[in-house]
DNA sequence: GTCTATAAAGTGATAGAC
DNA sequence: GTCTATCACTTTATAGAC
């Protein structure tokens, strides 16, 4: 292809701009944030940015996307998955708009027809899986009660997970991993 | 007061428009539905609409208390609020667009400055110690565990509420009454 | 007091110049 | 590939009829 340098140009100026929406919506929060207001911290124009997204919700989910491709790599790579699920809700203390944000964005999708509506369903299937496999180790090592349903205690984990993060946004001094830790010390007991 | 009986018509013309537009959000979904639009099915003008709302996002809190009233009345009256609550998941299936309202409008309310977040914070105060007393009123009928902490299972079960309504959305195969009936049962054992 | 009509201010999205 | 200019549509506010 004859644009060889100007994609790969391109692709490196999206993940700039992914970047630094990313940092935009961690620190300052998500409501009220308009494409215009986010265009401006990145450095670029409304229809700069539109360029690289082809609207707002496709925007939002790349930054959800990137959200969790750093996350997983920085706090549940070569370990067990419920103490990382664990680490990754502590460190959600530090970005409340980011955690405003997914749970905006995830009712949004409940629409098949939103943006977001595929990263969700995937989303949601591999977390589940994983962490019913984590679940299923921690039986085989006895470390967890052999009686639990792994399916159904790992949706059961990250509905609290989900729902602990509503409660912590209105009132922060909600201790979300904390919780989690307890509640699985009760299924332990 | 000169206007008793005009202010008692507006009051009832409020409570009119109220039940219809908890109706229309009840079966439509939440998203996409501009004012107008809400107007238009309950049968007002925007400004008609407007008269008795001051703003969207005071009529969409309306709606939340409105919902919240008749379900208490409903299903956690006179009777054990675990079981309640069991109910009223069950009831939310039949009404998806209030889950994603609640869920949206929970996630705004965590800005002070939201209309709604009063609302929110009472809301999860009340929810949440009169949860913790059905749960004490449990362990002193001998029918929970001693050693649950009754505040900490209170936050937990409306988390696990709360987190599962964003599942079953995006998967209605969800079975969000018996995901917590399980959850109980296994903290139970 | 309650409504119809209309406009202001801001949003996401697009067309087309360079 | 990035801009200026503009569009259609949103929420919100106001003027004025009845």
């Amino acid at each position: 292809m004859a644009e060889r340098g100007s994609y790969a140009k391109g692709v490196a100026r999206r993940e700039e701009i992914l970047a630094a929406a990313l940092d935009v919506f961690s620190r300052e929060g998500y409501r009220g944030t308009s494409l215009r207001e986010v265009a401006k911290q990145v450095g670029v124009s409304l229809p700069g940015l539109m360029h690289y997204f082809e609207s707002k919700e496709h925007l939002l989910t790349a930054i959800l996307q990137k959200r969790d491709e750093v996350d997983t790599a920085t706090y549940s790579s070569n370990d067990d998955l419920i103490d990382g699920l664990v680490r990754i809700m502590r460190h959600n203390r530090d970005v409340p708009g980011l955690v405003q944000l997914f749970i905006t964005l995830a009712a949004a999708a409940e629409d098949p027809s939103h943006p977001a509506h595929p990263f969700f369903i995937d989303r949601y299937s591999v977390v589940l899986s994983t962490l019913a496999d984590a679940i299923r180790d921690r039986q085989a090592a006895g470390t967890a009660r052999a009686d639990l349903d792994p399916e159904h205690i790992a949706r059961v984990l990250v509905a609290v997970a989900d729902g602990i993060q509503i409660q912590w946004a209105l009132d922060r001094s909600v201790d979300m991993a904390g919780d989690i830790e307890r509640l699985w010390a009760a299924l332990s007991a």
